[in-house]
DNA sequence: CAGTATCCTTCGTGATACTG
DNA sequence: CAGTATCACGAAGGATACTG
């Protein structure tokens, strides 16, 4: 399938709503369980649900910001389930849902892939790298 | 996890050397082949080979940079063979490696899937920002 | 045609401080 | 503990003009 073709390129000057959101609501949801930190999240629940500084130490080098951001991202779209316990000090549990479990799997296959070939791929950026220099 | 420093940053596009290469090489790799522009160029080289506007239009909204970019970082990462004809005016065309084709058939399943889900993920975005009005 | 070079705007990310 | 608010900065990305 060919890639969806974009109507029209906004002109620099006003704040434009992501042309892509509007025309490709999936690409959306791609950039959510493919970003730096949803990858991570996603991989760690794939294990079993976490608390939200448990995740954090599990998830090394993100921020409480980008954290709390990623996992509200993927719970507003239904990939992780969100369980705040009514007690003190708080307590969030967070988990995957089916739905979640299904996008992790997947995400997570391709990043083992990736990990599999960075021998080849280095090789072959060495070679790049050389053909240039 | 403080981002590494990083030496050069080219004004212009051009593989750029990646932070993450140093700390998660898979990363980069993942990243490269979800990247907005790079899931859509594995997506449209899955059908056949494309010279550069002919892949610059089938591939709509993508500026000549972005996509001069992305080609640059998957023909260095060994996905993307670049054949330039030597004539004027000049021909190059673009086409998978058997490494590069692994990849789009990964990322583009993951991309079908997303698609198949965007009626889901409405449904749960609406009911999340609703309990939230 | 297939790019490069330059300039500029927007966005993502992290640091820090604060709240329930 | 589990966040939210604010600020600052570098990087990503785009428009445009130019070149072989």
């Amino acid at each position: 399938m060919p890639a969806p073709p974009v109507g029209r390129t906004p002109s620099n000057g006003g704040p434009v709503p992501d042309v892509n959101d509007a025309m490709c609501p999936s690409r959306a949801i791609l950039e959510h369980i493919t970003s730096r930190w949803g990858v991570l999240v996603l991989a760690a629940l794939l294990d079993r649900s976490y608390r939200f500084s448990e995740l954090r130490r599990q998830v090394g080098g993100v921020s409480e910001k980008m954290l709390a951001q990623t996992l509200q991202t993927l719970e507003r779209d239904g990939f992780v389930d969100r369980d705040a316990k009514p007690v003190i000090p708080p307590r969030v549990d967070y988990a995957l849902t089916p739905l979640g479990r299904e996008a992790a799997e997947q995400v997570w296959s391709l990043a083992r892939w990736s990990e599999r070939q960075v021998d080849t791929v280095r090789e072959a950026r060495a070679a790049y790298d050389e053909a240039r220099a």
